[in-house]
DNA sequence: CATTCGTGGCA
DNA sequence: TTGCCAAGAAT
């Protein structure tokens, strides 16, 4: 890939050579991920989505099974939702999974199967906000449309040592975009958000625009939302058919439709197995995981019928997240 | 426009 | 152990 910029008559030689700079460091240092494999448009948008808000690494074995499961716009658009969810399980923001699935059908449907190739189109489908739109647009099909994403934002503020309201760094961005390469430049500035001007402990001095920077290394920060701090109590039961679980009502404010251990009232009689700590938005977690006789089964609240499962077939649920993690701790496989 | 939605990894 | 987040979007 070249490493060339353009000679766009509107940019000062400053941001010729920044791009020329940047670009050149993108091709020798990106890392090499499933979804740079080619620019196929449905490749690219799954992992724009799963990579909302969502760490590169806990995304890639996600996505290596999820398009394994579905290698085709008509293929997720043909599955259950269920099993879509299943697939998305342990990734988070499940709303993200649901409006991938319905976009699917909705680009079976309406553009036949094929990912519409203007931004305002692909901007439309639901789960694509303009963030994504940009991204699928200028990797998949070479548009000229600047993302801004937290990356983005941080290495701008930084490079211009001022922060801007947000329809100011969206200028910036276009205004920066390397309209022979927006695919590749729009990935350069994230990569190198990701990996070198990093919020905390940044690396410049091997940062390929340190000359160009105004304020190397200046503090981001964020403010952070109090956590609260939630204790419960889960049961595994045991019986001849295998683990017993409950269907999260599919009007719950979090992960409708998802499966997970009953909660019970805590009591003397059930027998701790262990304890797991886990974090969902804004509140922490401590799950106590108890076996429960039976006959003495207490739910908590009301709960939706329960089913059982034999231990393989749990894995093939859509489990929220801290259900994995108990299963996962008690080698239930 | 402020809130809400998950999770795991790492300093 | 605890806190701090990470390639945002919908409402």
């Amino acid at each position: 890939m070249p490493a060339r910029s353009s000679t766009s008559a509107s940019a000062t030689p400053d941001v010729l050579s920044l791009r020329s700079a940047l670009l050149g460091w993108y091709a020798a240092h990106q890392r090499q991920l499933p979804w740079r494999q080619d620019r196929d448009p449905y490749r690219v948008w799954v992992s724009e989505i799963m990579l909302q808000q969502t760490r590169v690494a806990a995304v890639l074995e996600h996505y290596r099974l999820f398009l394994e499961a579905f290698p085709t716009v008509a293929a997720l658009a043909a599955a259950p939702e269920q099993h879509v969810l299943a697939l998305w399980s342990g990734l988070g923001y499940y709303r993200r999974a649901r409006m991938l699935h319905q976009a699917a059908k909705l680009v079976v449907a309406q553009f036949l199967g094929r990912i519409p190739t203007d931004l305002d189109s692909i901007r439309a489908l639901p789960g694509v906000g303009r963030y994504t739109a940009a991204a699928i647009a200028s990797i998949a099909y070479g548009l000229r449309a600047a993302v801004v994403d937290g990356n983005v934002e941080r290495v701008l503020s930084r490079l211009d040592g001022l922060s801007r309201p947000d329809a100011a760094v969206w200028r910036r961005a276009a205004e920066l975009l390397d309209p022979l390469h927006p695919g590749d430049w729009n990935q350069a500035m994230m990569e190198l958000g990701a990996t070198v001007c990093t919020p905390q402990n940044p690396q410049c001095l091997v940062c390929p625009v340190h000359g160009w920077c105004r304020a190397p290394g200046a503090e981001t920060r964020r403010p952070q939302p109090a956590r609260k701090r939630l204790q419960l109590t889960c049961a595994l039961i045991k019986r001849r058919r295998g683990f017993c679980l409950v269907k999260r009502p599919p009007d719950a404010a979090q992960m409708p439709g998802m499966w997970e251990l009953p909660e019970v009232v805590p009591s003397d009689r059930q027998t701790p197995i262990c304890l797991v700590r886990h974090s969902i938005t804004d509140t922490n977690y401590e799950v106590h995981v108890v076996s429960v006789p039976i006959k003495a089964l207490t739910l908590l609240g009301p709960q939706p019928a329960w089913l059982c499962f034999s231990s393989w077939e749990l894995w093939s649920l859509p489990l929220t997240g801290v259900t994995r993690k108990i299963l996962r701790k008690l080698a239930i496989h």
